[in-house]
DNA sequence: CCATCAAGTAACTGTTTAGTTACCGGCTTG
DNA sequence: CAAGCCGGTAACTAAACAGTTACTTGATGG
């Protein structure tokens, strides 16, 4: 049930800096926060287990609430955790770097595939916006995160204006929900469309021909 | 406590065909089912409450079951009648009717409108989606209800096609799917998108905005 | 005008759930 | 080396929940 098979049985000391194989406070905290993460994700706020998170985990509810409080607060951390893993990776981009173009086409590409690689985040989303952002709300900590990737967006596009490759009425804050748009839209709700289309939407083929769509709209929308 | 203040006592009787105020199988079920609609969009399947959709809908547990069977046929119920919906007023449009341009300028604007105004819906996909399309699934009625939709709109492209309006490579479901996700994205993500922007999305100015950039955006992706 | 049946009520039941409490055991420190 | 503290366990509790049952009311047809 443990982690290694080794040390089975009780082990009378340990460096003190070293790794004791039970009892890792800090282990403990990030299992439940990616128990969480999933669990919160596959089945909603109202619809996540405290026993299964624990479960999960590998561990039992005493220690979750020891570490988050209740479950409410432990759902808002993983929501957090989510939005600042997108956002640092976007920030290690670097978009204005490139030519407008190839920037806004490099945005598009990358929140495609992040979204393809972190449905959970997905998933999140959703299930704060059902209850109208009512956790999200009482983060402090977020909103500078994404004035920086409005700015970076800002300072693109004005390139590409002066540059004569962008049209004039370009906005930052429309031309990044375009492409968050494109992306959520086709993966949060590919159950339903592959359904009620008859298409498995999933399918590799499909969702190259959808990474293609994405930044040929995108840069369709504001190419002069 | 009921509709109108007369007729507070009982009454004796009443001619056949009319409504008795009380004991009204036809309302109950109505009630129900769309009491049943807000508190599954509101609150998600996991969420809902069985006894607050009882009553919302001034009546109680029993008749719910007795109309329904049991919370998941009322759920995959409210789901199907949303669907139908949405897809009887979109075949009323009849985007054939004008040049390819408008008709497509025409479904990106009714679509938009129509998510606008029902909030209801957008939750309920989300909700669905959630949960892996899970009772969706199980409705045999309403793939023919979509087969109807990229008919049409796959018509309309081939006319633009050949009037060398539209792009070769334009396909009707990519077509469907960026009028959707434009118009679902920014709806259903506004409470979050708000909160981490500091902007309200639902604004008046900020929602015209929207619905012109959704028009703009679907002909340019299309557009030779 | 009485028997019947469908619409409707309300209290109940077994189970699940978030959150708590009482306890254990080994490491660290005085 | 003793004390207590911290990481961890498991059983418990009160409330909420989906679904059921026993009962009431009133319209209808014979």
């Amino acid at each position: 049930m443990n982690d290694s098979g080794e040390n089975a049985g009780k082990r009378p000391r340990r460096l003190s800096q070293e790794r004791t194989s039970q009892r890792d406070p800090e282990r403990t905290r990030a299992a439940i926060l990616e128990a969480a993460t999933r669990e919160f994700a596959e089945n909603g706020m109202g619809g996540a287990r405290v026993d299964a998170i624990a479960e999960r985990a590998g561990t039992n509810k005493r220690m979750l609430y020891h570490y988050f409080g209740d479950k409410e607060q432990l759902y808002l951390k993983v929501l957090e955790e989510a939005y600042v893993g997108i956002r640092t990776a976007e920030r290690a981009l670097h978009i204005g770097d490139r030519s407008p173009e190839e920037g806004i086409g490099e945005l598009a590409l990358f929140t495609w595939r992040y979204f393809l690689q972190h449905p959970e985040f997905l998933s999140l989303l959703g299930t704060e916006n059902l209850h109208r952002a009512r956790w999200l709300r009482q983060s402090i900590r977020l909103k500078e995160l994404h004035s920086h990737l409005i700015g970076e967006l800002s300072d693109v596009l004005e390139r590409g204006k002066k540059q004569g490759v962008f049209i004039e009425t370009a906005d930052p804050l429309h031309v990044y929900l375009t492409i968050a748009s494109l992306g959520y839209f086709y993966l949060s709700n590919q159950y339903t469309l592959s359904t009620i289309f008859g298409r498995d939407l999933i399918e590799p083929a499909h969702l190259n021909a959808w990474e293609r769509h994405i930044v040929h709209v995108t840069l369709a929308s504001i190419k002069r």
